[in-house]
DNA sequence: ATAAAAACTTACTATTTGGTCAGCAAATAT
DNA sequence: ATATTTGCTGACCAAATAGTAAGTTTTTAT
């Protein structure tokens, strides 16, 4: 009973961290930032409050955190689109990482959502740097395809925000789509209905089937 | 000076209504719900706080008056599919419907996004009758045109929530699309853009094009 | 002109909330 | 063993906020 397999220290702090952000997650997407306080976080996290405060040194400094577990976890996800693959592969590789994507971290999705719903106060500069790269670098590969007559040609750029939209719906609108499916959660095999589903969709849209 | 071509009573009422709804939207879609407070509402509206609270007992119903008309404008706005125009005819004037909501009302899809995203509280019985029942009826219309050759064997559900994400993403996820296309506001054009590149992408989708 | 109703305002209050602080407890290093 | 760092906590406070109460002013009806 000596040595335990886990890290040896700062693994406290760590695991404190991490159940702070996970409820504080839950909390600002249930009630949105201001709506969510410290107690609340507290509460959900089965921690007091000043623990809390001993951690973050303020509720701001909780929802960065909170935003850039988000921001990584879209960059993960997402992966890179490889241009070897052509346009088919490349489409249904992107499809398939965001719907996943969606599906297994609803709240990230939903707190994105929420944040730039209210005007991406705190993701401005990330809009304006690194997602608008990203685009423009995506874009640029599909054109090729499009130029080389390898798809048809479509808007790239609306194309992205179409996968985007159609894809992130399935998290932030969780609430209705599950309503109105009258069904009470997401089964495994609504992942794959809905990747097949948008996959054939998008690729005839794009003329590739 | 005598007669005003204006009606004659609750005039103050109505407008003084109508000045806080639209304060009250603006400051719940920056603010969320919340972060939105009487005092913020009662700034933007130009008017005292106390006043605001004259014409609504409390916040909460602020709130309601704001979700009702967000509503109201999505019922009217969509209109209804006519079973006679065909498939083709019907997907176009509802994407043609719910693009130009989008851009003309973007608070509106906003404040309901926001709703939805934190559990639809406000919604449940909206979603679990009224919505229900529409995407219901149409997933009908739209298997009836599916049995009968007359498009691709799509899933109408998922198709519903395809024109609903992609449609809406351009007033929810105005401040990102705006940033990335380095763009101040919206302009004309990008409307017309927007609907074609929607309506051709989709059509093709379901084998109408 | 006058009465009644609607519109508006000022001052106040009870509660909530983010954050601090001073001290205690446990873990870790020497 | 002892010192030091890290983890933890209860009590407290100033600011913000929703809502009220009690009045005044303006508009409308008669």
């Amino acid at each position: 009973m000596t040595t335990s397999p886990t890290k040896k220290t700062g693994n406290i702090r760590a695991q404190s961290q991490h159940k702070i952000l996970m409820a504080a997650s839950t909390e600002f997407v249930l009630q949105g930032y201001k709506g969510a306080t410290v107690q609340s976080i507290a509460d959900r996290a089965e921690l007091p409050k000043a623990n809390i405060l001993y951690y973050f040194k303020n509720k701001e400094n909780i929802y960065h955190a909170v935003l850039e577990n988000t921001l990584e976890m879209w960059d993960k996800g997402i992966g890179d689109i490889d241009p070897a693959d052509g346009p088919k592969v490349a489409i249904e590789k992107f499809i398939d990482a965001k719907v996943r994507l969606s599906f297994n971290y609803p709240e990230s999705s939903k707190i994105y959502a929420m944040e730039i719903i209210q005007g991406a106060q705190h993701l401005k500069e990330f809009a304006r740097t690194y997602l608008r790269q990203w685009v423009r670098e995506k874009a640029k590969l599909f054109q090729h395809w499009i130029d080389n007559g390898e798809m048809l040609d479509v808007d790239p750029v609306h194309l992205i925000f179409l996968i985007w939209s159609s894809t992130q719906h399935y998290a932030d609108f969780e609430t209705q789509i599950l309503t109105i499916m009258n069904q009470a959660d997401y089964e495994d095999d609504d992942v794959e209905t809905v990747i097949k589903f948008l996959t054939d969709m998008i690729l005839r849209g794009c003329g590739l089937k």
